[in-house]
DNA sequence: TATCCGACATTCT
DNA sequence: AGAATGTCGGATA
């Protein structure tokens, strides 16, 4: 049951009216309530006390109420002492007009209109086990440091053209991350107040020519012990020693002018101390990486998406554990040293925003154990943190990132320990620094983790996030595929559609199969859909893991000004038996707790829909388009057309229309030139043709792929043909995932259908109608791959596989007839797109009715009744699909 | 032959 | 400028 199903179950109640006798039963009863717990609610389960009431334990108590007066029975029932002995969870009185709800987990309440009953179902979500789901914001501190930082380096590199090169690069980078290590320490407390930007301001020149000796200096000076320093001026001497090897190597500073100069002062009047340093470290790793160049902080994680990851995995649990715990010391002391041992590892680190974040919320239960302790013993029993860097894992694959993530845990640290210091009224030193997170610098998929995570002794527990790149197999690079080839050749042959970041997720399979710990990435959608269903999680689920907790699909967001267009999932996996707690499935702003997490990211079963290359049904051949691969060469707009038959009125017979996904979808208007084979040397006579052959000849012939180059020769014609010249049943291969159905057509004889879309050749019009099904719909929005989360349709995975019962001919008839219905339907709106019709919004009365009656009919067919909801379609097509499957490999 | 995908691409509002 | 919604050709089988 999903939320869209809980809203129009109470819309469906709000509508028929209030009824005394029923209502609460319909009421839960849209909650995805078990049957047999409803048939035992109307009998002794109930405890309520008056005629028309129900209360079930730990869930709901309902009462009607006397006309008017639903929000004073509503805290009349709080009181009652029934309420205490079963506790539930929701209150809820209505005299059926109004109603009054009242959550007492979450001291809550809702007043409302019975009429809108379907208002209040985010309300009531509980009932159904999800729970709402508020992710963390961003501080507007972030935005203004990274801001101040790509100005600052966009200043510098001005002033230093001859800096734009690899050898530079790493320089810069250095060279920011002490700046930012400077403006940070005079906002905290490391230096005095405003040391640096003050002396920056007083002993340099407004010119700025004399900043870059200045900060040579001081830069020098810091890696200075103080007994070695010798006769320098006060006004250098005043900075302090800094250890950990932040100033160690001495290199080349870049030149300052009046701008940089300026702005650097500037970016100190900032409040540092306010700063995530998860942020702007990764912003100056974007920034100054070449290979990242146009990347610009794009694919950081922001806050509210690592906490994503963590939560689940295990801050969650060790929260439960703390609010267990509260009242005895020994299970706090008990907590505490769990929780000093945790060690997170980042295979894809980065600058290290999610060890830092990790190390952050360690610290911040660490505290609240000691200040529970502190009420509890009245004693300050314990020195400083027991969370330590070291703990922190990571591998990076940029060279100079380690150093970034370094500094950032330090300064994570410190302000770590500024919050300790406001909280018990000290904290340590935080001069000199210390030793840092265990950051390697390589290649992840190559590097063996256990070298830079080695196995802890006694099962230490141990926890894998990350953030990895994605990128699939059209965009790696040779190394690329090499990593995964390693990875995956030794396991199966189908590998190589396989996404770049499902390398991770089988290195993690492997480095925690004799651990119990799991691990959880960011990752790009694809991996749970389509083809690569298949290839991943089948040797995910053969290692004996499984899905622990997943958010479904959301679009890639972080501050950064131009954003990855990228839509992400986020799936946490670990070996069977050893999950910790619930499985949670999150989506948009909800958490369910589930049975299970299927490779699809649904609550369902661990079904995987492979490729076939026919019908499992018997069901026509579906094929594809006719793809071009011509660079436009081939394909006409209508004014292209008019002008080349202005010229030569014989080319009429080359040119054809044209249609794909949109062409269909939106009645927009191509064509395409189609020449016979036989016919070449009179179409290549039309100079107008002749040019465009040629130009599509070039094109091909410089082509990456060889597919391409070899048709070259062939340059009249598309470099796929799959079909034409009959009727055909066509479907649109990519398509809004908004719109009620799948939009089909019919194509004539005369269409040349293109690569954005399949078609039936020749087809029987009752396959019109089962793809037009809902239950089709629901099918292929599942099991097929993805544009994002636009629907993309696929014959091997979404038609060749879809189950359907036994139809007669008659069966067939009946569906044909309602093909027709719809058609007609559609034609009653002469003028207006597809898109027009099927806009979820705007679809109209009698092509909806049209679409309902099919569904009835065929769904009738199934299972001799319509099906109830799309959950209940979903769970029984992949039951026939099980079946199929089994008959065929037995 | 055949087909799946896009740390996207382009259009619409 | 954010929301809506599908191109096109390389890579792979």
């Amino acid at each position: 049951m999903n939320i869209a199903e809980i809203e129009m179950g109470l819309k469906a109640i709000a509508e028929q009216g209030f009824d005394k006798n029923e209502f609460p039963f319909q009421f839960i009863g849209c909650f995805d309530t078990p049957k047999a717990t409803t048939t035992k609610l109307k009998g002794k389960m109930n405890k309520a006390k008056g005629e028309n009431e129900l209360l079930w334990a730990k869930k709901l108590y309902f009462k009607p109420s006397p006309q008017g007066a639903a929000a004073q029975t509503v805290d009349a029932m709080n009181e009652e002492g029934l309420v205490n002995t079963h506790a539930p969870r929701f209150l809820l009185s209505t005299d059926g007009e109004e109603f009054t709800a009242y959550d007492r987990n979450k001291d809550d309440h809702f007043h409302g209109t019975f009429s809108k009953l379907n208002d209040s179902f985010d309300f009531f979500l509980g009932l159904a086990n999800i729970e709402r789901y508020e992710a963390v914001e961003e501080t507007i501190a972030d935005i203004r440091a990274a801001g101040r930082l790509a100005k600052l380096y966009d200043a510098i590199l001005a002033n230093n053209s001859d800096w734009y090169n690899d050898e530079h690069a790493h320089t810069l980078n250095l060279f920011m991350t002490r700046l930012l290590f400077c403006l940070f320490a005079e906002d905290t407390g490391i230096f005095e107040q405003d040391l640096f930007s003050k002396s920056l301001n007083d002993y340099t020149d407004i010119e700025g020519r004399d900043v870059g000796p200045f900060l040579e200096q001081i830069f020098e000076i810091m890696d200075t012990p103080p007994n070695e320093r010798g006769d320098i001026p006060a006004h250098i001497n005043r900075f302090p020693f800094v250890n950990g090897g932040l100033f160690k190597d001495h290199v080349k500073i870049p030149k300052f002018g009046k701008l940089p100069r300026r702005i650097l002062i500037e970016a100190g009047r900032l409040n540092w101390r306010e700063i995530n340093p998860d942020i702007f470290g990764s912003m100056i790793q974007a920034v100054v990486e070449p290979e990242m160049r146009g990347d610009l902080g794009m694919h950081y994680t922001s806050v509210p998406n690592i906490m994503k990851v963590l939560h689940p995995l295990f801050l969650l649990d060790l929260e439960k554990q703390f609010s267990d715990s509260q009242d005895s010391p020994n299970k706090l002391e008990k907590l505490h040293q769990r929780l000093s041992k945790i060690r997170v590892f980042d295979p894809a680190c980065g600058s290290g925003n999610f060890l830092i974040i990790a190390y952050r919320e360690l610290r911040k239960l660490e505290m609240r154990i000691y200040k529970r302790l502190q009420e509890l013993t009245g004693e300050l029993g314990w020195k400083w943190s027991e969370v330590k860097l070291t703990n922190f894992y990571g591998i990076e694959y940029a060279d100079f990132a380690s150093e970034t993530a370094k500094l950032s845990l330090w300064i994570a640290e410190y302000q770590m320990n500024k919050q300790f210091a406001d909280i018990f009224g000290d904290a340590p030193p935080a001069l000199p620094l210390k030793e840092s997170g265990n950051i390697k610098h390589g290649n992840a998929l190559r590097v063996n983790w256990e070298e830079v995570c080695p196995p802890a002794k006694d099962d230490i527990e141990t926890y894998i996030v990350g953030n990895p790149p994605y990128l699939g197999s059209t965009f790696q690079s040779k190394e690329q595929k090499e990593d995964l080839e390693l990875l995956f050749k030794p396991l199966t042959k189908s590998y190589k559609n396989l996404d770049y970041v499902a390398g991770w997720y089988l290195k993690a399979v492997y480095y925690n199969q004799k651990r119990r710990y799991g691990a959880a990435f960011v990752a790009t959608n694809s991996i749970c859909q389509g083809e690569q269903v298949n290839m991943l999680w089948q040797h995910v689920y053969a290692r004996q893991f499984e899905i622990s907790f997943a958010h479904q699909s959301f679009k890639w967001k972080n501050n950064a000004s131009k954003n990855a267009g990228v839509t992400c999932v986020i799936v946490g996996i670990c070996p069977k038996n050893a999950i910790i707690g619930d499985k949670i499935l999150f989506t948009a702003g909800v958490a369910k707790k589930v049975k299970n997490i299927g490779p699809y990211l649904l609550e369902m079963s661990d079904v995987i829909v492979g490729k076939e290359g026919s019908s499992l049904t018997g069901l026509p051949k579906m094929s594809w388009g006719n793809k071009a691969t011509d660079n436009g060469n081939l394909i006409l707009s209508p004014d292209e057309r008019a002008s080349i038959l202005e010229k030569s009125p014989e080319a009429v017979e080359f040119i054809k229309r044209y249609y794909g996904s949109q062409e269909f979808i939106k009645g927009i208007e191509r064509y395409c030139i189609w020449i016979a084979d036989n016919k070449v040397e009179e179409a290549k006579s039309i100079p107008e043709l002749n040019k465009r052959i040629q130009a599509v000849h070039d094109f091909r012939a410089a082509s990456k792929a060889p597919q391409t180059r070899d048709y070259a020769v062939h340059s009249h014609r598309f470099r796929q043909i799959q079909g034409y010249g009959v009727d055909a049943v066509f479907v649109p291969r990519i398509s809004s995932e908004k719109r009620p159905y799948m939009p089909v057509g019919f194509m004539s004889e005369d269409d040349i259908i293109n690569d954005q879309a399949y078609a039936i050749y020749g087809a029987e019009p009752f396959v019109f109608a089962l793809i037009s099904s809902k239950l089709h719909y629901v099918w292929v929005k599942t099991v097929c791959g993805q544009m994002e989360t636009r629907i993309r349709y696929s014959n091997t995975m979404g038609y060749n596989t879809f189950p359907i019962p036994f139809l007669s001919d008659d069966d067939k008839k009946i569906l044909e007839e309602l093909a027709w219905e719809i058609i007609e339907a559609r034609e009653e709106h002469p003028g207006k797109t597809i898109a027009d019709l099927y806009d979820p919004k705007k679809m109209p009365e009698n092509l909806l009715k049209a679409h309902k009656k099919l569904d009835m009919v065929l769904e009738t067919m199934y299972v001799g009744e319509p099906f109830k909801n799309d959950t209940v379609r979903l769970e029984h097509l992949f039951k026939m699909y099980a079946k199929m499957t089994k008959k065929k490999a037995g």
